[in-house]
RNA sequence: GGGCGAUUAGUGUAGCUUGGAUAUCACCUUGGAUUUCUAAUCCGAGAACACGGGUUCGAAUCCUGUAUCGCCCA
C-alpha cells in the first residue's frame, strides 16, 4: 500500500478550470501555470495561484483578479471543495471526500528505478563513532524514504579493505603486543581503559590502531614497515590482502553489530582491491590518457588538468597514476563507480563536506571517461564541543556508547510514566525509544548544517523528538486494540467531520507529496516535519473524536484512527523510527 | 591567499531551488483546559530572519560587499 502524490494530482485535476477562468479574465501566456503550486499558508487552501504578477498586465488590483477568476472557476469539480479569494491570492481547497476515496483506495505505484545508495563505507579502524552516525543515519534514511516511494533500493558499503588505516592497524595486530600498546597509550594520554563493550573486535582493535599512530610520530621504522604493507595492497598481493583482511574484518563486523542496532542494514559490501584485482583501474588508467586534459609530471605520474573545467585553487591537477604506474585511491574509485552503473541505474552517494572537492573531480574524470556523474548529498561534520573527532586521537564518543546512554535515559523516562509494566517489555521499549530518538535527533536537522555534539541534544526526549511520534502511533495502536476487529464503513460523512479530523485527512493525503519533495530536494528533514506534524494532528483529532464511547464504538472516528495508524507507521518505518505497538 | 557551505527569538531548528499572505516546530518563560480510548496530551501569550548595499510593486528567499564559524586546496 503505497498512495500517491494527491496535491501533485489536484493541481493536475484543477489546471484546464484554471486555464478557463483565466482567459476570460484576460490574461495572456501560460506563466501562471508555473505559479500554481502548494500553498504556503495552510490554513487558506491547499493550492493557491498568487495573482500579484498579473496587475501591471491587467491594470487592476491583484485582490481584483483573484476575485473575478474566483468567478469564472467551474468548482464542480469533485476534487474541489472550496475556491476562494483572498489577499491576492486565489486559493483551492481539496474535497475532503475526494481526499478520502483516494486514501481508502490507494494505488500501487511500479518502481521504474534501480538506485543504488551508498553510504557509511566508513574505514574498519576502530568502533563506530559519532562522527560517522550522520552518513549512517542520513543514508539509511534516504533507503527508507525511497523504499517507502515504491523504489528498488540496494543500500551498498565500499570497504576501504587496503591503503593506509587498513595498513596500519595491520601492521600493529603484527607487530605490537598487549603490552606495547598499553604503554605506547599511556604516555600518549589516550584511554585504555575498555568500556562495556570491551568484548566486541572494534573496540579491542582500536587501541593498537591508535598505538601505532602514536608510535609513528617517533619511530620511523613504523612507517617503513606500513608503507611496505600499502604498496603490496595496492599491487593486489594475495598474501597481504588477505592478512588486511583477518585484520579489519572482526573490526568490520562490530561496526556492522552497532549499525544493525541502530535499525542500519547493508545489501551489498564492494571491497575497493577487486578493481584492481580485476584490472578495470589498469584499463581505466590507460583510457585516461586519451583525455585531452592529460598530463604527464616529471616523476612520471599521470594527471588531468582540471584548470578548464572550473576546478579553482593552486592545486588543479587531478593525480590519476603514480610514477611507478600504480594507482590511487581515487582511480579506484573511477572504477567503482563503472562497476556501480551496471548494478543500477541511478547512483547516490552520501558523503561528508570534506569530500566535496575530491567528489567534483572524480565527478570530472568520469566525464572524461564518459561515465555518467551520481548524484551525491553533502552533510556537514558533526563535531565534539572541544573540537573534531578524530579515531586516531582517540578524541571520539563511541555509537555504542551513545546507544546505552540513550536507551539508559529512555528507561528513566519510560519508568516514571509506566510502573505497571514488566521488566522485559520495559528493555524493549527504551531500547526502542533510545535508537529511535537518536536517529531522529540527526535526520530532523538539514544536512548541510554543522552539529555540534552535546549530550543534552543528543539524548532529548522532548517533544519535538521521535518518542512524541511514538507514542502517538502506540495509542493509535491500543484503541484499536480497544475497538476490536470492526467491518469499517467505505467514507465519511461530512456533516459529523470536525475541524481536527479534517486537518487529519488532509495531513494523510500529503504523505507521498512530502515524500516525494524530501526524496527530490535530497532533505530527508522535509519529511521528518511532516512525520512530525501528523503525531500532532493525530493528538488532536484523537482528543476531540472518542472512538470507543461506553459500549458503542463510533466506526466513522475507528476508520480515521486506523487511517493514521497507518500513516504513522507508514512514516516511521521511513526514517527508522521504531513504530511500537504499545509503550 | 583561493574555493565551497553556513549565520533565523534566551536555546535548537523549518522555510530559501520556484520572491508574495500573519516566518515553522519545539525547548524556554507564562496563563489555562482536561484526567480520557495511553497525559510522553491539548489550547493561549511572549520573543528571531548576522550587518550594509542592490534588483523588484514586493526580499528570510535572488545578486553583491562585510563580519563570524565550518570544510577543502596550497
Amino acid at each position: 500500500m503505497l498512495g500517491v502524490e494527491q496535491m501533485r494530482d489536484l493541481i493536475e485535476e484543477v489546471l484546464p478550470v484554471f486555464e478557463i477562468a483565466i482567459n476570460k479574465v484576460g490574461i495572456e501566456g501560460n506563466h501562471w501555470k508555473s505559479m500554481l503550486g502548494r500553498s504556503r499558508e495552510a490554513s487558506q487552501g491547499d493550492i493557491s495561484l498568487p495573482c500579484f504578477p498579473f496587475s501591471k498586465q491587467l491594470r487592476l488590483a491583484p485582490d481584483v483578479i483573484a476575485e473575478s477568476i474566483v468567478e469564472y472557476i467551474d468548482s464542480s469539480l469533485p476534487s474541489i471543495g472550496e475556491v476562494t479569494a483572498s489577499g491576492g491570492y486565489v486559493n483551492i481547497r481539496a474535497d475532503i471526500e475526494w481526499l478520502m476515496d483516494r486514501l481508502l483506495s490507494p494505488q500501487e505505484k511500479q518502481s521504474q528505478e534501480r538506485i543504488l545508495i551508498e553510504h557509511t563505507s566508513a574505514n574498519p579502524n576502530g568502533p563506530f563513532h559519532v562522527g560517522r552516525a550522520r552518513n549512517a543515519v542520513l543514508g539509511d534514511t534516504f533507503v527508507r524514504m525511497y523504499r517507502a516511494a515504491g523504489q528498488d533500493v540496494t543500500a551498498e558499503y565500499y570497504v576501504d579493505d587496503m591503503g593506509k588505516q587498513v595498513g596500519i592497524l595491520c601492521w600493529a595486530l603484527e607487530n605490537l603486543t598487549i603490552e606495547n600498546v598499553e604503554s605506547i597509550l599511556e604516555k600518549a594520554n589516550i584511554e585504555t581503559e575498555l568500556g562495556p563493550h570491551g568484548d566486541k573486535a572494534d573496540h579491542q582493535r582500536v587501541l593498537w590502531y591508535q598505538a601505532a599512530n602514536a608510535l609513528k610520530e617517533k619511530d620511523p621504522s613504523v612507517d617503513a614497515g606500513v608503507t611496505e604493507l600499502i604498496q603490496l595492497s595496492e599491487e593486489a598481493d594475495p598474501d597481504v590482502l588477505s592478512r588486511f583482511e583477518s585484520a579489519y574484518q572482526p573490526v568490520l563486523d562490530g561496526m556492522l553489530e552497532t549499525l544493525a542496532r541502530m535499525g542500519i542494514s547493508f545489501d551489498s559490501f564492494t571491497k575497493e582491491s577487486r578493481f584492481i584485482v580485476d584490472g578495470s583501474v589498469e584499463v581505466l588508467m590507460d583510457s585516461l590518457e586519451n583525455s585531452e586534459l592529460h598530463g604527464t609530471a616529471e616523476n612520471g605520474a599521470h594527471f588531468l588538468e582540471l584548470e578548464t573545467k572550473g576546478v579553482k585553487g593552486k592545486s588543479t591537477k587531478f593525480f590519476y597514476r603514480r610514477g611507478d604506474g600504480s594507482s590511487l585511491y581515487a582511480t579506484r574509485d573511477l572504477a567503482y563507480h563503472q562497476w556501480k552503473w551496471s548494478q543500477a541505474n541511478r547512483l547516490l552517494n552520501i558523503l561528508g563536506e570534506d569530500h566535496k572537492l575530491q567528489s567534483k573531480q572524480v565527478g570530472i574524470a568520469l566525464e572524461e571517461l564518459k561515465i555518467k556523474n551520481p548524484d551525491v548529498v553533502f552533510y556537514a561534520f558533526t563535531k565534539l564541543a572541544d573540537g573534531k573527532m578524530s579515531t586516531r586521537r582517540g578524541n571520539v564518543v563511541f555509537m555504542d556508547d551513545l546507544l546505552d546512554e540513550a536507551q539508559g535515559r529512555a528507561l528513566a523516562v519510560v519508568q516514571e510514566i509506566r510502573s505497571d509494566i514488566e521488566e522485559e517489555s520495559l528493555a524493549k521499549i527504551s531500547e526502542a525509544v533510545g535508537v529511535s530518538s537518536t536517529r531522529f535527533n540527526i535526520a530532523r536537522i538539514s544536512p548541510e548544517k554543522g552539529i555540534t555534539f552535546r549530550w543534552e541534544d543528543a539524548l532529548s526526549l522532548e517533544k519535538d523528538s521521535a518518542p512524541f511520534i511514538m507514542y502517538s502511533h502506540a495509542r493509535s495502536c491500543s484503541i484499536s486494540r480497544r475497538a476490536g476487529a470492526q467491518l469499517l464503513p467505505t467514507g465519511v460523512d461530512m456533516k459529523v467531520l470536525d475541524e481536527t479530523a479534517i486537518a487529519l485527512i488532509r495531513r494523510m493525503a500529503k504523505m507521498q507529496d512530502e515524500l516525494q519533495n524530501a526524496i527530490q530536494l535530497a532533505r530527508p528533514n522535509l519529511f521528518c516535519d511532516w512525520l512530525s506534524g501528523m503525531a500532532g494532528d493525530y493528538n488532536r483529532f484523537y482528543r476531540e473524536n472518542h472512538v470507543v464511547v461506553g459500549d458503542e464504538i463510533n466506526l466513522q472516528n475507528l476508520l480515521l484512527n486506523e487511517l493514521a495508524r497507518d500513516h504513522l507507521r507508514r512514516g516511521c518505518d521511513a526514517v527508522g523510527i521504531i513504530p511500537l505497538e504499545e509503550m
